[in-house]
RNA sequence: GCUGGGGUGGCGGAAUUGGUAGACGCCCAGGACUUAAAAUCCUGUGCCUUUAGGGGCGUACGGGUUCGAUUCCCGUCCCCAGUACCA
């Protein structure tokens, strides 16, 4: 053993020799209970970021956890290696994106390599080889077997910036999930996967997952499917030139009519409007009869939608009465039907019932052009008013009925219920639920994806290939020019072919699958990964999945997490696996992020790296200031680490200045898991202070931990050598310390299994320090304390391994006496003796009048009245009772004494 | 605006879910070792006050419940995230 710790040295000593000995390497064992510990795989962007680096910390320290608590343990990498970045590296310099991809896979599975991580990968995925993309595709035509994947003209998100297609999700909030500029709209004709079919599957199996998910993930995912239930209802409409008084029955024969979604079927009466989207068929159909006036504001709203969406203003409400009339089923009463711009097409049926006196848009619709607002329930917060008064604000709750002929007098949960039935009995209408999910367009016109396997024939049309001919394979390289159009449809030899049906010649389907498509079920491969007749064979599934725990960034909540549920009810439907949930437990890391200086005078921020930047700041170190060298005022923020804006920090330096296990140790130590991670470079210098320290330790007490030859699992070397001292005897000391030993035992384990990671760090470093608080020395040690501290050491080494394994490893193989590493010497986690844990002696703080006054010392079985009697008698209590009257004794047995006085 | 989460030393963060607030680490200060420095080790470190022992205040702010509140309840302010007229 050195005298001192080089992290380089030990570290490449362990990498080669896991490497050597496949450590990771598991296959199925049914003798052992499995784990499969799963994190999000990278894109190959060619190198590794802080964001990656925390995230692997955290599963390598799960699967570490595990395997030596006992299980077979699943901890395998892949590459998300289909996408964007490699086309554009196309574009700009010309590189061939299959080399391009290849090269940052090896560069960035060397630095995983460098930081000790423990992946299987002899199992390793990825996405861009055709043994994986022909999955993408079997499935496909699967789910087009399944009528799950269907072909329509439609209006898609679309990002001038990038050039590219996004689905809904991809386009959340009106912005491009990967460069943040503001989505436009684009017709296209586009395939789709059903996931709306599976919309309710998707919510109401949230409840098998509850227990193991974060609950905002599963609260937007609730969200963003947004199923709401109501009812439709229709309204017979006719124009405003038509002449004389017609019964509503009369018009709804042979008539128009204008179908609206509503939650509140019970406000109908209040209606004083029908308000359609300008893109509505009744508007469309009836754009003749439209004054010169309607139609300029017709067009001017759909002018106003194209435009890509401010996040910030409001838009303000707006519209016109197209003069059509529209008649309510239930009173017969005749209103207007309205052009408004707050009606989306998209949802619901494109057209509302206005009831301003309990809705809130429509109220400000109201207000705005002076309709009519009328009242209709009455709740506690809302009384029955005489008359209609003028209602400065709105009423949603629910209440009874008023003014609603015989529905008069209910409530509004009876009012719904029945009057959707009156509906439906009378042909006007139903209950109905709608969602906000969409389905899943997954057309994309570019070259670096899965290609769609659909023919097109002029005779048969749309023609899937044959399962036989899969993978369509992507051709070595096509024209790249960014254009929006797909490469693929200008390589006659990848699109020119026959028509599986009828044999003539036929054109192949030249859009490619959205990458999501590859991530949805990447984690299945990983199982058997080169089955080349099934994506995963179901026994290897049967086994291992589902996913027991999942770690990766919240930012794909709604985007990976939802697609991969969606997939598997698909795999479930299919025979691949059995059950409808692929994860059972989800770990959302916080991202770690770091301080950014730029100049955004241009219109686009130019950011400056930080060693180029002057900072003024204030007494609790924030920014008040910065110039760059060249004398620029800058701004500043707290962005995303990344290499281009400057605030990023190179995992590779890091590794080569403190070490991986340092660097490793300082990201889980730093601060919880889930919290937003602020980078600064100081701590990580107290991860090397203590890694040093332990090897101090290890490096006094040498002599005494080779002694005891080696023997199968964990303290069971310690029994070989030494017989642990007599229940209360041997010293203070030794007694101490091995009480410290198992409570860290204890705390550990439980941090461990709730995944907390930063407070075990502190408690392996509280146990490192009791055993250098020891002033033994080892050639005076009793055979007490020689036993103590033994035990105190092997636990801390075999506990330190899911933080910093290399460490772990080499301390281990100091009193192992061979270096063939934990795992294969059948080490396990330590087992905490609780009978250890237990104090002979504790403090129990005494209060006065709920102020704490003393501390009397006790044992941990005194009796109440033991300590009622300790704390009344104490010197410095009686200062604060003397003379008065005591009132109360309050006795918390273990805990505390609280006294209290009067006078 | 709505929904969710949160506000604890100079900083990151602990605190058995009502029981000694500030574990652990960073920063900082003093000391030991050294010709010197680095490294290492030791001591101190919430704020105010006191010669000392001690005392007072303190978990965003104001109230409440309780012997006792960072923890529970009510109100106010602020921060972060998600969302954007979803009928």
């Amino acid at each position: 053993m050195d005298e001192k710790y080089f992290a380089k040295k030990i570290e490449d000593k362990w990498q080669k020799k896991w490497a050597e000995s496949r450590a990771f390497e598991i296959d199925i064992d049914d003798a052992r209970p499995k784990f499969y510990q799963l994190e999000m795989l990278p894109y190959p962007s060619g190198n590794l970021h802080m964001g990656h680096v925390r995230n692997y910390s955290v599963g390598d320290a799960s699967a570490w956890y595990k395997r030596l608590k006992g299980f077979n343990v699943l901890h395998p990498i892949g590459w998300d290696s289909f996408g964007q970045p490699a086309e554009d590296a196309a574009i700009k310099r010309g590189a061939n994106p299959r080399d391009w991809t290849e090269e940052n896979i090896k560069a960035m599975r060397g630095q995983m390599e460098r930081l000790g991580l423990s992946y299987d990968w002899s199992r390793q995925m990825a996405a861009h080889r055709p043994e994986y993309y022909k999955f993408d595709q079997w499935f496909f035509l699967n789910m087009y077997e399944m009528g799950l994947a269907y072909k329509k003209l439609t209006q898609v998100n679309w990002c001038e910036f990038d050039q590219a297609t996004l689905s809904n999700e991809q386009a959340s909030g009106g912005i491009c999930w990967r460069c943040g500029s503001a989505v436009t709209k684009k017709n296209l004709d586009q395939w789709f996967l059903k996931t709306t079919a599976y919309a309710d599957q998707l919510l109401d199996d949230m409840k098998e997952i509850e227990a193991g998910w974060p609950a905002n993930v599963l609260k937007r995912q609730r969200d963003w499917i947004g199923r709401s239930e109501g009812a439709y209802v229709e309204f017979p409409v006719r124009t405003a030139y038509s002449s004389g008084d017609v019964q509503p029955a009369a018009i709804a024969e042979g008539s128009d009519k204008i179908k609206v979604f509503t939650t509140r079927i019970d406000t109908i009466y209040g209606v004083n409007a029908v308000v359609a989207a300008a893109e509505h068929p009744i508007v469309q159909g009836h754009l003749g009869e439209f004054s010169p006036d309607v139609l300029a504001k017709i067009k001017e709203i759909k002018i106003e939608k194209l435009k890509p969406a401010d996040r910030e203003t409001e838009i303000e409400k707006d519209g016109i009465d197209t003069g059509l009339k529209a008649v309510n089923p239930f009173s017969g009463e005749e209103v207007p039907v309205w052009v408004g711009n707050y009606v989306m097409m998209e949802y619901g049926t494109g057209a509302v019932m206005s009831v301003p006196a309990h809705d809130e848009r429509d109220l400000e619709f109201a207000k705005k052009f002076g309709l009519e607002i009328k009242q209709v329930i009455v709740g506690s917060q809302r009384p029955a008013v005489s008359g209609q008064p003028k209602l400065e604000e709105v009423f949603s709750d629910y209440g009874s009925l008023i003014d609603s002929g015989e529905w008069s007098g209910k409530t509004s949960e009876d009012a719904k219920r029945e009057m959707a039935v009156y509906a439906e009995k009378h042909g006007f209408g139903e209950a109905a639920t709608t969602y906000r999910l969409r389905d899943w367009g997954v057309s994309r016109q570019r070259f670096w994806g899965s290609p769609i396997p659909i023919i097109y024939c002029p005779t048969c049309g749309i023609v899937p290939e044959k399962y036989e001919n899969l993978p369509v394979r992507l051709p070595d390289t096509a024209p790249f020019t960014g254009t929006g159009e797909s490469p693929l449809a200008k390589v006659p030899e990848f699109y020119e072919t026959t028509c599986p049906k009828c044999g003539e010649p036929a054109k192949r389907e030249t859009d490619t699958m959205d990458t999501f498509v590859d991530s949805s079920w990447y984690y299945f491969r990983y199982l058997d990964p080169v089955n080349s007749e099934l994506p995963f064979s179901p026994e290897a599934a049967a086994y291992w999945t589902p996913v027991d725990q999942y770690i990766g960034g919240d930012d794909h909540a709604v985007m990976h997490l939802i697609y991969t549920r969606f997939w598997t009810k698909v795999m479930r439907d299919i025979g691949l696996v059995k059950f409808n949930e692929p994860v059972k437990r989800l770990l959302a890391q916080g991202m770690v992020v770091g301080e950014t200086f730029y100049d955004d005078e241009s219109g686009k921020r130019a950011y400056y790296p930080a060693s180029n930047v002057t900072v003024e700041r204030d007494v609790k170190g924030r920014a008040t200031g910065a110039r760059s060298t060249d004398g620029t005022s800058l701004k500043w923020a707290i962005e995303r680490m990344s290499k281009s804006k400057g605030n990023g920090v190179d995992p590779d330096e890091m590794i080569e200045i403190y070490g991986a296990d340092a660097a490793r140790l300082f990201i889980l130590f730093a601060a919880p898991i889930e919290n937003e991670l602020v980078w600064n470079e100081s701590g990580i210098e107290g991860s090397v202070r203590f890694l040093q320290r332990v090897w101090r330790i290890v490096w006094k007490w040498q002599a005494v931990l080779s002694v005891a030859p080696a023997s199968a699992g964990g303290l069971g070397v310690l029994d070989a050598e030494l017989q642990p001292p007599a229940a209360g005897g041997g010293s203070d000391m030794a007694r101490k310390l091995r009480q410290k030993t198992h409570q860290t035992i204890q705390r550990i384990t439980e941090n461990l299994e709730h995944l907390q990671f930063n407070t075990p760090v502190a408690a392996l470093m509280e146990l490192s320090n009791a055993i250098t608080d020891l002033k033994a020395e080892p050639d005076q040690a009793s055979e007490a304390e020689v036993f103590a501290v033994k035990e105190a050491i092997v636990s801390l080494i075999i506990m330190l391994a899911p933080f910093a394994p290399h460490t772990a490893e080499e301390l281990y193989s100091e009193f192992a006496g061979n270096s063939d590493g934990m795992l294969a010497n059948g080490v396990r986690f330590p087992d905490s003796d609780l009978s250890l844990t237990r104090a002979e002696e504790i403090e129990i703080p005494v209060q006065v009048n709920g102020k704490l006054r003393s501390r009397v010392m006790a044992s941990p079985e005194s009796s109440d009245e033991e300590l009622r009697e300790m704390a009344l008698t104490d010197e410095k209590i009686r200062e604060y009772t003397d003379g008065k009257e005591i009132v109360k004794v309050v006795i918390v047995p273990k805990r505390l004494v609280s006294i209290v006085v009067k006078g």
